[in-house]
DNA sequence: CGTTAAAGTTTCCTTTAGGAAACTTAATTC
DNA sequence: GAATTAAGTTTCCTAAAGGAAACTTTAACG
């Protein structure tokens, strides 16, 4: 497994802007243009919310801080949820984001258990992370503890058969196709049933 | 490919609840319970977020509802960020979820360009949805209008070789063990290049 | 253009949030 | 178990939010 991409003629194209969102939510302006897409006017964001146009306008225009009890009846009156309303104030555009990465030509990580490739590296802010990895392990004693982290896991057996070993449950053995859906929360550990080292796509998310 | 999993004597131990949360968010509650956790008192608490103990206490007793000014500084003094205030009241504990599917053994959809096989479908509310497909496509015109839909994919060729064709780029050929990421909303399209169909391990997550 | 109507803003007043300090309750120490 | 301290609540004041109505701006029409 190899662990530089340079050197292939990269089919990779990205489009890819990162930058944390850290500016201070720009509300009102935000509250108008959800608004103004419903199409609705003051008076009739007034109606449905129950606050005044009045007020309506002071919070468009930044002239107040609403309520948090104000902002619920935003929020209702405007069929819109709450984490909707600031988690996205700026639209990050993320269409037309694509990266391919070819057989073996994924970012190398080695450990004495496993040997990780990260795919899809050029992307950043992704919602998954996908791994193709090498199993080296070939016991639970191979490992020092649990491995343990927030997020949901899919794994599936590429080649090879592998033992999974999780904090609740009983070992199973997995073969090539098969594979497992988990909470990362709880314990897991993996390893290669035969000789060989087996090999695995897994894809993260949290 | 079978659509049955029942037949085979199941590996599936899910521990799962649905149940949607529109209740009223008790803000102060939850706000106690964040700040218990961090271990901080209200004095604590007051001057990593600047607002006074008084105004904090009441609001956690609901004697008050904050400004969103206010809730600007709770959130950041307290490092956690809005969505999680409110958009986790309680706290679905996912711990412990598993979902195991053996090869062949998914639950089929045929249409007449793809075989989806929906794997781990013991398991709700989960991050990702991942399949194994067969592409029975054999070029563009097989389809009518590019695929276009929220979220994000993750794909990997497991046999065969595939184009992959993208609203905004050029047609890409993917051999096995190939992959892409890309934004689900860009249009989107397989088609296996040979005469057999080609499979492939798709990932959603939205 | 001047008139009218609708959308949006500002003013003015009432209600409520936010802060300082007094007070109460719960824990800790002698 | 009284004295001391720390954590939390309530009071009282002032600063700011919310609503009704007056005012200004924009759009539509003759």
């Amino acid at each position: 497994m190899t662990e530089q991409q340079d050197a292939y003629p990269s089919m990779t194209i990205s489009t890819d802007q990162s930058s944390e969102n850290i500016a201070p939510i720009k509300l009102g302006e935000r509250l108008k243009e959800i608004r103004r897409t419903l199409g609705l006017t003051l008076e009739e964001a007034s109606q449905k919310t129950g606050l005044a146009r009045s007020t309506l306008s002071k919070i468009e225009n930044e002239q107040i801080s609403p309520t948090f009890q104000a902002m619920q009846k935003l929020t209702n009156g405007l069929d819109i949820n709450i984490p909707q309303l600031f988690a996205a104030p700026k639209k990050v555009n993320t269409t037309g984001r694509r990266d391919i990465t070819r057989n073996e030509l994924g970012k190398s990580h080695p450990t004495s258990t496993y040997e990780h490739e990260l795919l899809a590296t050029q992307l950043s802010n992704k919602k998954m992370m996908p791994f193709k990895s090498l199993v080296r392990a070939r016991s639970f004693d191979d490992y020092s503890d649990w491995i343990r982290h927030d997020g949901e896991e899919f794994l599936l057996v590429l080649k090879g058969e592998i033992t999974f070993f999780s904090e609740y449950y009983e070992p199973v053995n997995l073969s090539e196709g098969d594979s497992v859906y988990y909470d990362a929360n709880m314990g897991h550990m993996l390893a290669s049933v035969s000789e060989d080292d087996a090999l695995i796509l897994w894809v993260t998310a949290s």
